[in-house]
DNA sequence: GATTCTAAGGTTTTT
DNA sequence: CCTTAGAATC
């Protein structure tokens, strides 16, 4: 949760004195030198290059934890970013199991200057009020799917997510803060017409865009020094959590927050930066050092969570990227065990591969929540689920349906936004006819032409004689009844959270709008109000200060109720980004071949290889994330969009030096010899030499044989697709003739 | 205004 | 293959 309290008091130091911290005992103890100096770095710029696994976090800590008892510094000067709220909330706990963190901002930059604009965004004059409402990714499609709709456009080629992603490009941009030309294609065209027309509506709905709460508060900070200087100087001590996944616009924001004082400590690892495709800018770390001023730079070397032949691995991959800063990672651990390739026959075989070398982990000892299989996109996920449930292993999927996606879930919160701010037009939309009110959508468009004439916000328009004069019948019944009802939800504004949802539920008659809002899909809508309510209660006891206005600003801004389950014994499955940050005792990566990881689109991007490095960088992420076992998977072939195609193993393969890979070295011998110790059971009559026939690889020759029992397998050779090596209890091989 | 049909398009994701 | 969004139809 982001945390609300503390909006009063700019000035640092007001407010009641706190006791003095004691020294923390042992701070230090248990660190390594370079740990140590990056805690007791106080004064100045610091950069601190943190491998994977190298304690980063307990440095990050530790550090605030020093600068607190040790040199002097008030919670209250203390202003640290991180990537994720998650991350926020973590940090924020473990650093006050230290000591109190009282009036420290701990948040994401967004949270950080969402809550910064709500005291000063009337400063900037440009129309927007403190009770600002935020648009989330759906409700900036929603609007311009109406800009769209009404300029004619072609929806069908002129997607609102698309042209969404555009906008938001461009507000990360370069020329962030201006308005896109017209240019000479259509494409262009579109971008620049259809953007003029949403920053006008979002200034007249008085709404901010996720892009925008960063955007606005370096407009702040551009156009008045003195309220720059204001927060500079409060937080004297500013640190950037993940730095190498900042964009232009953070990295402008970091500069202005630590320009006064210049304490600013950035913490991440060029090669574990991910999200290039979003706009985020590695040279924000590699150039650290030019931008902010000879600053210490500390690298965190050593690698407390891998074995050694793991670390080994993800090394010996990493290194050929060109674009990265040399680090010499290295470990005090146990050798371990080798790195496990496995090839599979389809994505279906992956999936049940995988299940039996879960079992038999959990054989050796191991507990299901110590293992986690990550895959380079969603679409595999489905097939890993089916075959994990075919052999009834418990899994949980990191990263679903979010809960405030919701329909219901957006409906009430559409209706608490409208509440707080009636120019809302989104949210107005999003609620005029739920329940129905026989509303439709020509007598909208009336009312939409009719306010959008006047510059009045649509709630205004419903409200006057005049527009409902536009309707008639049950529309114009539903329209009065409507506005009636905003008139009547207006006192519950001030109230607290779940005293607004209380009001609101039984203004609308809860039951009768769930029966119309259910789809009969089978979801259980009354238990995600229920859910709502339990949220709202429990921001209401964590933050009395921050009633209805604080709740929607805390859940505007915190995508999902983002924990992972770890009461449960069960898988964990997540995609390569979701993992990052994230250790398991066994790691599976599934899918390294061609096309998907390198992803093809890495592979076919014209400009040089920065895309294929970081699709590298995501493998090493992954990697990185083991800390006992590490397996790879790759399948001959896949389905996909209901289209098979055979798969070419990932180049990433052929990085890794054979002598770490399990069975690489000398499988050639083994294979030579034919080890067959006591076959068993109905593969007892397989003989190498022996013609058979598989599911998808058609006819093929048994050239060798090993194991036994469930770990029987054969290599044998398919005309089309090579040799193959071959589980026989799942490769159902049939003897030819 | 609700239901059914059709066509397109489908990395990664946080805020 | 399967979801989604928009169009067509009742």
């Amino acid at each position: 949760m982001v945390d609300w309290m503390d909006v009063r008091g700019l000035q640092a130091g007001a407010g009641e004195a706190p006791a003095a911290p004691r020294a923390i005992e042992g701070l230090l103890d248990g660190l390594n030198e370079p740990q140590r100096a990056a805690v007791t770095h106080a004064e100045g710029p610091l950069l601190i290059l943190a491998g994977p696994g190298s304690g980063k976090t307990r440095v990050v800590t530790h550090r605030i934890a020093w600068l607190v008892t040790e040199h002097g510094v008030r919670p209250e000067e203390i202003l640290a970013i991180t990537f994720t709220n998650k991350a926020a909330r973590e940090m924020r706990e473990r650093v006050e199991r230290m000591l109190p963190l009282g009036r420290a901002w701990v948040s994401t930059f967004h949270s950080m200057c969402a809550r910064l604009l709500r005291r000063e965004i009337e400063v900037l004059g440009e129309g927007w009020t403190r009770d600002f409402s935020i648009y989330d990714t759906s409700d900036r499609n929603a609007l311009i799917k109406r800009i769209l709709r009404e300029k004619n456009y072609d929806r069908t080629r002129f997607r609102p997510a698309v042209v969404g992603g555009w906008i938001s490009e461009w507000k990360n941009g370069p020329d962030a803060g201006s308005l896109p030309g017209e240019g000479d294609g259509i494409e262009e065209e579109v971008l620049s017409r259809v953007m003029k027309a949403y920053e006008e509506a979002l200034r007249a709905s008085n709404a901010l865009d996720f892009d925008d709460l960063l955007l606005k508060v370096l407009a702040l900070f551009e156009g008045h020094p003195g309220l720059r200087d204001a927060y500079s100087s409060r937080f004297r001590f500013v640190s950037v959590d993940e730095y190498q996944d900042t964009n232009r616009v953070q990295y402008l924001l970091t500069k202005h927050l630590s320009g006064y004082h210049g304490n600013i400590a950035v913490c991440g690892d060029p090669d574990q930066s991910i999200y290039g495709w979003r706009g985020a800018d590695l040279r924000n770390i590699l150039d650290f050092e030019e931008d902010f001023g000879a600053p210490r730079v500390i690298k965190l070397e050593q690698n407390y969570r891998s074995t050694k032949t793991i670390l080994a691995a993800a090394q010996a991959v990493i290194e050929n990227n060109a674009e990265r800063k040399e680090k010499a990672l290295w470990s005090e651990g146990v050798e371990g065990e080798r790195v496990c390739v496995l090839e599979c026959g389809d994505e279906n075989d992956e999936g049940r591969e995988i299940a039996l070398q879960i079992r038999a982990l959990e054989r050796a000892g191991a507990s299901l929540d110590s293992v986690a299989v990550f895959y380079r996109a969603n679409f595999m996920q489905r097939a890993l689920e089916t075959q994990l449930s075919l052999a009834k292993v418990p899994y949980q999927v990191v990263g679903g349906v979010e809960f405030y996606a919701r329909r219901e879930v957006r409906d009430l919160i559409a209706y608490l936004k409208l509440v707080v701010n009636p120019t809302d037009d989104v949210a107005f939309l999003r609620v005029i006819n739920s329940p129905r009110r026989g509303v439709g959508d020509r007598s909208l468009e009336k009312l939409v032409a009719w306010a959008a004439d006047r510059r009045l916000s649509l709630l205004e328009a419903a409200r006057s004689g005049e527009a409902r004069e536009l309707v008639r019948g049950r529309a114009r019944t539903g329209m009065i009844a409507f506005s009636e009802l905003m008139e009547r939800l207006g006192g519950i504004a001030d109230l607290s959270a779940a005293g607004a949802l209380d009001a609101l539920l039984e203004e609308i008659d809860v039951q009768a709008w769930l029966a119309q809002v259910d789809d009969g899909a089978g979801t259980d809508r009354e238990a995600n109000v229920d859910e709502l309510h339990s949220h709202a209660a429990e921001f209401d006891k964590l933050y009395p200060e921050g009633g209805l206005r604080g709740f929607l600003q805390d859940i505007a801004l915190v995508g999902e109720t983002d924990g992972m389950d770890e009461e449960q014994s069960q898988v964990t499955l997540m995609t390569l980004h979701a993992a990052k940050g994230l250790e398991f005792p066994h790691v599976f990566i599934i899918g390294l071949e061609e096309e998907l990881l390198p992803h093809s689109r890495a592979i076919f991007e014209s400009d040089g290889d920065e895309g294929l490095e970081e699709e590298r960088r995501l493998l090493y992420v992954g990697m990185t994330r083991a800390r006992e076992r590490l397996f790879l998977t790759h399948a001959a072939c896949r389905l996909h969009f209901g289209q098979e195609s055979t798969r070419v193993p990932s180049r990433f393969l052929e990085e890794i030096p054979p002598r770490l890979v399990e069975g690489a070295e000398d499988e050639e011998d083994d294979a030579g010899l034919g080890a067959f110790e006591a076959p068993e059971g109905k593969y007892a009559e397989l003989r190498v030499g022996e013609a058979v026939v598989h599911d998808h690889f058609g006819r093929g020759t048994i050239e060798a044989l090993q194991g036994s029992g469930v770990n029987a397998r054969a290599t044998v050779h398919f005309p089309v697709y090579g040799s193959k090596h071959l589980l026989l209890a799942y490769a159902k091989l049939v003897r030819h003739r």
